[in-house]
DNA sequence: GCGATCAGTT
DNA sequence: CACAACTGATCGC
C-alpha cells in the first residue's frame, strides 16, 4: 500500500515531509529526541519550544516556517519517481504557543488542516487571522477542510477567552485574603496568566520547568517560582484537586480556579441560559460533593456570568482553547469547503461536522453521490495525517477497524462508538472508514 | 535506553 | 456521563 508522502502531527509512519502543528503531546505521539525519520516544519515558535520538550533532537531536521507565507517543496513520488512540488502556508491557529493551521497546495487541490484551533471573533490578533487566511484562499477552493472538531455540537457553547479571563479577574478580587491555584498544562493558558498578572500587578508563580517555558516565550518578568512573592500560583492540572484544596485550606486559605475545555454544555430547558459543566470527577460527585449538601449551591458572586462554583474551594470557568460551536461555524462559513473531516475522534460520540456544516460545502452534494471522487482519492492517498485521523493502516489493522466500526445513527450525524472501552483510545478508525465506497 | 501500548488522573 | 492533556507502569526489543 502507496504511503502518505507527507504526514501532520503524525510520526509513525514514512513520509518525506512532516508537519507539526503544535507541541501538545497528544499530537506528538511517536515524536521522540531520537526521532530522525525525515524533516519537520513547524512554527518558529514551535522550533523554539521544540528542544525543551525533545532534549537532544537533531536540530538540523527542524524547517522554520514564518506565518501567513507560502513556501514551496519538493516532493518525490516513491513509486513513480516523479518529483512535484507542494506548496503550504502557516496559519495562526490561537490555540497555544506555536499553533498552526497548514493550508497546502499542489497538484492534489488543496487541503486545510486546521490542527487544534479557536477561531475567537472580538481579538485583534483574531482579526489578523481572518484576513491572513482570507488573503490566502483568494484564489483557491479548499477541496478538504481538516477541522479541529473537539466541540463540533451546538450543544458547546462558551464566550470569548478575553471575557472568561474577565471573570476569573473578578472571582480573585472577590477573594482578597485567599492563596488562588489555577490549573494548567506545559503549553497554553499564558495570556490568561498574563491577564491576570496585568490587571492585578502581581507575579505568578509556576513551578521551574514552567518558568523555562515562560522564559522561552519570552516572558520574563512576570512569572517566578518563589512562593513568597505571590498569592497566585499556577500549577500542573493533573495536581489540581478537591483533595489538593482540601490540604492546602489547612494551611491558608485557598480557592482553586480550573480553565477548562470541559464540556459547557448548554441546557436550554433547565434554567434558562444557565451554563452548566463539571470538573469533577464520577468519583468525587459520589463520594463527597453530594454528601456535602448545599455548599455548591450557593452564589456568593452573582455577577460571574457562566462562572460555576462546584465546590466550596473550586471555580470552573470556560476557557478553552478549542473553539466552541458557535466558532467553527464562523470558520466554515469563511472557508466553504468542498468536503470536510474532523480530526478529532476520540470520544466516544463522534460528530460528522458534514452533518452541521454540509450545506455550506459547495460540492457535498455532488461528492456524496458520486461513487469515485479521483480528486479525492489522490489527495488521500498523499497525505498521512495524524493517528486522530489516519486515512492508511495497514491491511491486517484494516481488518481490526472494521470490527471496532462506528455506526451511523441516522438523521442524527452522531457515530456511537461500538469500540470497547479499551479500544476506544485515539485509534482513529472512523473517518475513512464512511469515505470509503465498500 | 527506547518506543509502543495501556491504565489511570484531573 | 463527558474532554484534552498529561503521567506512569509495563512490555518487547
Amino acid at each position: 500500500m502507496e504511503k502518505g508522502l507527507i504526514s501532520v502531527d503524525r510520526w509513525t509512519g514514512h513520509s518525506q515531509a512532516y508537519f507539526l502543528t503544535h507541541l501538545h503531546s497528544d499530537h506528538t505521539q511517536g515524536l521522540s529526541s531520537s526521532w530522525a525519520k525525515g524533516p519537520i516544519f513547524c512554527s518558529r515558535l514551535t522550533a523554539k519550544l521544540f528542544p525543551f520538550k525533545f532534549p537532544g533532537f537533531n536540530l538540523s531536521l527542524l524547517r522554520l516556517l514564518p506565518i501567513g507565507t507560502w513556501h514551496s517543496i519538493s516532493l518525490v513520488s516513491p513509486s513513480s519517481g516523479s518529483s512535484s512540488t507542494l506548496q503550504v502556508m502557516p496559519i495562526d491557529a490561537h490555540h497555544c504557543p506555536g499553533s498552526v493551521m497548514f493550508l497546502f497546495r499542489g497538484e492534489f487541490g488543496c487541503l486545510l488542516y486546521t490542527g487544534d484551533f479557536r477561531w475567537e471573533t472580538t481579538s485583534k490578533r483574531a482579526e489578523i487571522g481572518r484576513t491572513m487566511l482570507l488573503n490566502a484562499l483568494k484564489d483557491d477552493v479548499v477541496d478538504i477542510l481538516y477541522l479541529d472538531n473537539t466541540y463540533c455540537n451546538p450543544s458547546y457553547a462558551f464566550p470569548s477567552r478575553a471575557i472568561v479571563a474577565q471573570q476569573v479577574i473578578d472571582i480573585i478580587v472577590s477573594h482578597p485574603e485567599h492563596d488562588i491555584i489555577i490549573g494548567i498544562d506545559s503549553l497554553g493558558k499564558e495570556d490568561l496568566l498574563l491577564h491576570i498578572s496585568h490587571e492585578l500587578k502581581i507575579k505568578i508563580w509556576v513551578w521551574p520547568e514552567r518558568l523555562q517555558t515562560m522564559h522561552l516565550l519570552g516572558f520574563h518578568d512576570t512569572f517566578t517560582t518563589k512562593t513568597s512573592l505571590t498569592r497566585v500560583r499556577a500549577v500542573p492540572r493533573y495536581s489540581f484537586s478537591v483533595e489538593t484544596l482540601e490540604g492546602l485550606n489547612t494551611m491558608r486559605p485557598t480557592i482553586g480556579i480550573m480553565p477548562s475545555g470541559l464540556p459547557w454544555v448548554v441546557r436550554p430547558l433547565e434554567n434558562g441560559d444557565k451554563l452548566f459543566g463539571s470538573l469533577l470527577t464520577s468519583r468525587y460527585n459520589r463520594s463527597k460533593w453530594s454528601g456535602n449538601g448545599g455548599n455548591h449551591t450557593e452564589k456568593p458572586n452573582g455577577n460571574l456570568g457562566s462562572v460555576e462554583k462546584f465546590h466550596k474551594y473550586i471555580y470552573s470557568v470556560p476557557y478553552s482553547d478549542h473553539s466552541c460551536f458557535a466558532e467553527i461555524e464562523d470558520f466554515v462559513k469563511l472557508v466553504l469547503p468542498t468536503n470536510m473531516k474532523g480530526i478529532v475522534s476520540s470520544s466516544s460520540c463522534y460528530v460528522d461536522p458534514l452533518y452541521y456544516f454540509g450545506r455550506l460545502c459547495g460540492a457535498y452534494q455532488s461528492a456524496q453521490s458520486l461513487p469515485h471522487n479521483k480528486r479525492k482519492e489522490r489527495v488521500e492517498r498523499l497525505l498521512a495525517v495524524n493517528n486522530k485521523n489516519t486515512f492508511r493502516c495497514g491491511a491486517s489493522a484494516g481488518l481490526e477497524r472494521k470490527r471496532a466500526m462506528t455506526v451511523k445513527v441516522k438523521n442524527s450525524g452522531i457515530h456511537v462508538s461500538r469500540m470497547s472501552a479499551l479500544r476506544r483510545k485515539k485509534r482513529g478508525a472512523k473517518i475513512e472508514e464512511n469515505d470509503r465506497p465498500n
